[in-house]
DNA sequence: CCCGACGGTGAGAGCGCTCCCAGTACCGCG
DNA sequence: CGCGGTACTGGGAGCGCTCTCACCGTCGGG
């Protein structure tokens, strides 16, 4: 807790250099037309006096913040479990700083704290938003886009009744449909028949549409043969033990996650089954940490979070730069669906 | 991507509400010493015309930002792994909202970033830093000392050589030598008498720490009986290994964290060994997600993360308070140990 | 030889807010 | 009735920066 310094200012630099406030400022923000020998002068000046710029002085005058939110809606615990928004998160700040921008975290738990991050982002401390997290029936899209910040979501967002903004949703996803699919494809392949599905937590479109998938092969699957879960070990563990019970039969299951596929081989393991030769097992993420520590190691379907994030980070970023050079070239970014890979291990 | 439209300034809301800009400003902080009447009429003044202050022209004069950084120099995987930084966050960040402060994450990686980190901060953008995750040889504390940034630490700092700074410093840390010196004792009680230890990374003090309570109890301890690991569940399981091969004799393992236990453990089934019959396992953090879901579930020593995080915004934001109005009472925050508990479960 | 063009440079006007200080109205009291 | 207070309220300066625009010198072309 030391005592802060008063910081020099740009006119304090201009007198040590022997030029104007403009001159310093142009030296400080590229120095483009500024004679070479006072931009050497300027420069001196600032490392002399350790000149910062006064980032809020700054902002008053451009309207700019260089600075980004990122908002994680997550009123569970699965924040906890899962090492997914810690990626995103790293992706997102890589990018961020190759920007120069800065990143704010906007946490929130309930609906309560939607109004303040409403009025945060409305508040025009930040240039835009990254979201996170929706679930369905969240008013905080249709907030967020009525506050009039540029935004990217991850993840499909699903709008609840009447919140839906009229601009372009842009947003950031993988294929959960086509990976889905792959994903049980796979196991037919293996020459399963009672292939299973533990869902995740189903008020999420990425759990919505890995269901479809499952669908889109399993066309005439057993009703049974799909659980309802929530993304978590536990619920993991719940669902295969419900599946146990109704279908004794089932040869492989397809869970929504790598966390549901680590709590589903727990129960399996301890019922005396082996993975994969009684039941094949595969599931989604391909969270190292998870998937690799799993025994046998878990056939999943990867999609690159990091990457995911950096993507939202640049959409972002771009659609921020082309609306300050007044809608330069091609439209505004759109959504982008990042492809999944089968990641083949021993479980399937 | 809306557009953002124009936002009504002070001035504005001041000619409806016909009053000075004066009075609004008083009334939009506070409304102190401003007849009832008025303060009426500009509150409507303020909703009509949805005006929100412009933080940047407010941080101009003020010389505040309501804004802390939370550094996190981990250059390792580790973050992904380990839910640790989730949970310190999530209280953190419940606390600076009920201050009106915001978050602003600053993820490092390599020393290269340690530079622009130590920018930002000096650069005045933030109130305070809370800096997390230090390793022995790190610049990264002077440096932010040096910024004049009031600072807490999360974990006990270590100091490279020279860069110790002048100051006093603030941390919050869990009391991981009794912790560590409570499990121990407990596997004594237990009968154990051939304890190893499995090391964190000792580039950090809570592993030196851990380390030392392990010492504490086992005073002439076998050397082969302390294996030096990285809190990861790799690491665990290479140290079991490890372990098995010099000490087949073990009959109790007291981790490092749980991450390391679970890897631990791994290698004690593989083995065929009976946990806790064979060997006892404790771990340390009380990690939910992990704990409660080994087989058997985890005895560990439990630490409040997200209480740990709640206080050091807390101590920051008290700092801060205290220099704004002059050294008032009271000296400077200090540091703060939180106690720890050992958690009886299964596994030992 | 004069004029316009052009690369540099500096003066000055704010950006939206807070805060000091001067001013106004109104009270009670001598 | 006037005076000193008390309780508000408004005017204005100024936070540190950017950006427009006027200005200066230099150069080339007519």
């Amino acid at each position: 807790m030391t005592e802060t310094a008063p910081r020099p200012t740009l006119e304090a630099v201009a007198a040590r250099a022997g030029v104007s406030r403009a001159t310093v400022s142009r030296v400080v923000n590229g120095g483009d037309g500024v004679r070479e020998s006072l931009v050497e002068r300027v420069r001196q000046a600032v490392d002399e006096l350790g000149y910062v710029p006064n980032q809020a002085a700054r902002s008053l005058v451009t309207r700019r913040h260089d600075a980004i939110a990122v908002v994680i809606a997550e009123p569970e615990t699965r924040v906890f479990a899962d090492p997914f928004f810690a990626m995103q998160l790293r992706g997102i700040s890589k990018e961020l700083t190759a920007h120069d921008s800065q990143l704010v975290l906007l946490l929130t738990e309930g609906r309560a704290d939607h109004a303040r991050v409403g009025r945060y982002l409305a508040g025009g401390h930040v240039d835009g938003a990254l979201v996170f997290s929706l679930h369905l029936d969240d008013p905080l899209p249709g907030l967020i886009q009525r506050a009039g910040v540029p935004t990217v979501f991850g993840g499909r967002p699903c709008w609840s009744e009447g919140t839906r903004a009229s601009g372009p949703t842009v947003y950031v996803d993988c294929d959960n449909r086509g990976g889905a699919r792959e994903a049980v494809r796979h196991l037919v392949g293996l020459g399963r028949t009672r292939i299973a599905h533990i869902t995740g937590a189903l008020d999420q479109t990425s759990a919505v549409d890995r269901l479809d998938g499952f669908r889109d092969v399993m066309v005439d699957v057993d009703r049974r043969l799909i659980v309802e879960s929530d993304f978590t070990p536990g619920g993991g563990e719940r669902a295969m033990r419900e599946l146990l019970d109704n279908c004794p039969d089932v040869d492989a299951v397809f869970a929504a996650n790598d966390l549901t596929a680590y709590g589903a081989m727990k129960v399996l393991r301890e019922e005396g089954l082996r993975v994969p030769e009684d039941v094949a097992v595969i599931g989604f993420d391909d969270m190292l940490p998870v998937a690799e520590q799993t025994e046998p190691p878990l056939t999943t379907v990867r999609q690159d979070i990091e990457e995911m994030g950096r993507l939202m980070a640049r959409l972002l970023l771009r659609g921020l730069d082309r609306r300050s050079v007044r809608d330069g070239i091609g439209g505004a970014p759109s959504s982008v669906i990042l492809p999944t890979t089968l990641i083949h291990r021993a479980s399937a």
